[in-house]
DNA sequence: GTCTATAATTTGATAGAC
DNA sequence: GTCTATCAAATTATAGAC
């Protein structure tokens, strides 16, 4: 199993991510992902046909990595502070230090105009997140589950929250002044 | 001054708003708005010239009329805690009854490619409420400015991530769940 | 796999009649 | 204020040569 990172397959997904990212789905034009990559449109559907398609395909690309990306919570030899840490700064760089909201946070918004595959992978990986943390803070603070779910909720909520604040009003202070009860129970 | 609130200029905008709702401010176009009016698209080009005097008049309708429903968080004749709860079921109810996310959330989605003047009216809007919550957090819970504006920050991330999350997985429960905390503090 | 060429449609916007 | 008519540009997508 060959994994060519720098492909034309990968170079568009790229542009197309950050077009998404900064504009939402209804942004992204094919020619704007081939003047980015260097090719002709043409060429970028050949890869992928229709728009849905390279969207699924981002989307799908993300959720691997993310995912991928996630310890198991109830490792022993991990520390479980440090993954909400992780969790909170690896949302963080996205948001603060590269002024954007998360790929996942745009797609939500543009829910209704998104090709059914996508807007139910999305729903899939709100979930796959939600029972992740669900693990950590049962571990974290002892929780029965149903407790660390709404834990889960009201953190995921406070974090995606917290992106929508910076990016409305540019004032990149207010992630850490929204996150700061999450840091000082769990973190700290 | 007369109000007519039926003529055509509202009605437009009024079309323009929920089509904004849907799917941004790339999903929406002239002639859609025009098909919803029951008029032609040069016709909205009359009232409004172009596509981003449109959005920000939407905007500043939507701002205008949110401000005007805000009481003043210092009216001793007002209990503090009714005003919150109004706050969080205002913002409930076009959430989860309509089952959309807000006009402002899906503009600063769209922020990158918003003409200048809506999103610094976004930026302002936001600013508008965080001024009106920490008066009403510094009375609510007899706190200094500067606390009550953390607790602000922290109560409008949660409102608006929860509003992220019921968007993404159509769980509509997610919202009470974020909010619980709230509830209880400070409206039970 | 990439290209040229092009189809079919939609878009924001304008001119001018009524 | 609304219409018809139209424009120039951009859009998603396809056909076929290389």
């Amino acid at each position: 199993m060959t994994v060519e990172k720098n492909d034309t397959k990968n170079k568009i997904q790229d542009a197309a991510e950050r077009l998404i990212i900064q504009g939402g789905y209804g942004a992204f034009s094919f020619r704007d992902i081939a003047e980015e990559v260097g090719i002709k449109s043409a060429s970028v559907h050949y890869h992928y046909p229709t728009k849905g398609d390279l969207a699924s395909a981002v989307m799908t690309r993300y959720i691997n990595e993310f995912s991928a990306q996630l310890p198991n919570p109830n490792d022993e030899s991990l520390d479980p502070n440090a993954m909400l840490e992780g969790f909170i700064n690896g949302f963080k760089a996205k948001i603060v230090d590269h002024q954007n909201m998360s790929l996942c946070t745009m797609l939500t918004a543009d829910k209704h105009i998104l090709p059914d595959e996508v807007s139910a992978a999305l729903a899939a990986f709100y979930n796959v997140k939600i029972e992740w943390l669900t693990l950590l803070f049962m571990r974290l603070a002892s929780l029965q589950e149903v407790q660390a779910k709404t834990q889960t909720i009201q953190f995921l909520a406070t974090l995606h929250g917290a992106s929508v604040l910076v990016q409305a009003t540019g004032n990149a202070e207010f992630f850490e002044r929204a996150l700061s009860y999450w840091r000082m129970v769990y973190v700290k």
